[in-house]
DNA sequence: CGTACGATCTGCT
DNA sequence: GCAGATCGTACGA
């Protein structure tokens, strides 16, 4: 188990990170509570040629600013007022590419992340879609510029490997606004039945 | 300053 | 399958 350092994230390709970033683990601290989830789904943004980025045409603003970062910070922004969606900025200084997590796999902490939610079942379902996996992890958009190497926010590659064929890519979702790049297949999921698979095994490891 | 709308989720039908 | 929630952000006046 070894904590993933900032080189990780200065790669130039962020469709490849966004692909490598499907199995790995993602942990919060919040007030002294540590919760993870095994990134189950993730979306590329490729920055000021994407048109569906928030740093499309190398915009920046207050809330944009922190994509522009190095790589290996939390990009967090609200979503319909209500959605706190959580990114990870990829690529050197200066080059805003960010890739959003869509969905995780509970893995550590399963009760508080149940609370946080809202709900009792121990459902897959409560847990996938970036608002939820977001929620479940106790993300908030104050924490929106954290480094990914310290110890709020940080990665960990987990020892069973997602295989290939358990992994499929596709259009991103709800950003019909971006004409054209709508149809990038930037998005990466392990397919449902292999996640259903991980999290009964993690639930009961026999 | 005012307005339009979004990288969504939920519950009800 | 669809509408409603709900508010910060962006942008134009």
């Amino acid at each position: 188990m070894s904590k993933l350092n900032f080189e990780y994230f200065l790669k130039s390709d962020v469709v490849e990170i966004s692909k490598n970033l499907i199995g790995k683990i993602l942990y919060t601290n919040v007030d002294g509570e540590i919760t993870a989830g095994i990134i189950s789904e993730t979306e590329a943004y490729a920055g000021p040629g994407d048109k569906a980025s928030h740093a499309y045409n190398n915009r920046r603003t207050s809330r944009t600013e922190v994509m522009y970062g190095r790589g290996g910070i939390a990009y967090v922004y609200l979503c319909y007022g209500i959605h706190h969606l959580f990114n990870i900025v990829t690529n050197v200084e200066g080059i805003p590419h960010a890739v959003l997590i869509r969905g995780i796999i509970p893995y550590l902490g399963i009760e508080t992340m149940l609370l946080r939610r809202k709900k009792t079942e121990p459902k897959l379902d409560h847990f996938s879609g970036p608002g939820s996996a977001a929620s479940a992890l106790g993300i908030h958009t104050s924490m929106s510029g954290t480094s990914l190497s310290g110890n709020r926010i940080w990665l960990e590659d987990i020892k069973l490997k997602i295989p290939d064929y358990a992994i499929y890519n596709c259009a991103r979702i709800g950003i019909d606004y971006a004409g054209d790049d709508a149809k990038l297949p930037y998005r990466f999921l392990i397919k449902h039945e292999h996640s259903k698979k991980i999290f009964e095994k993690m639930r009961d490891p026999r």
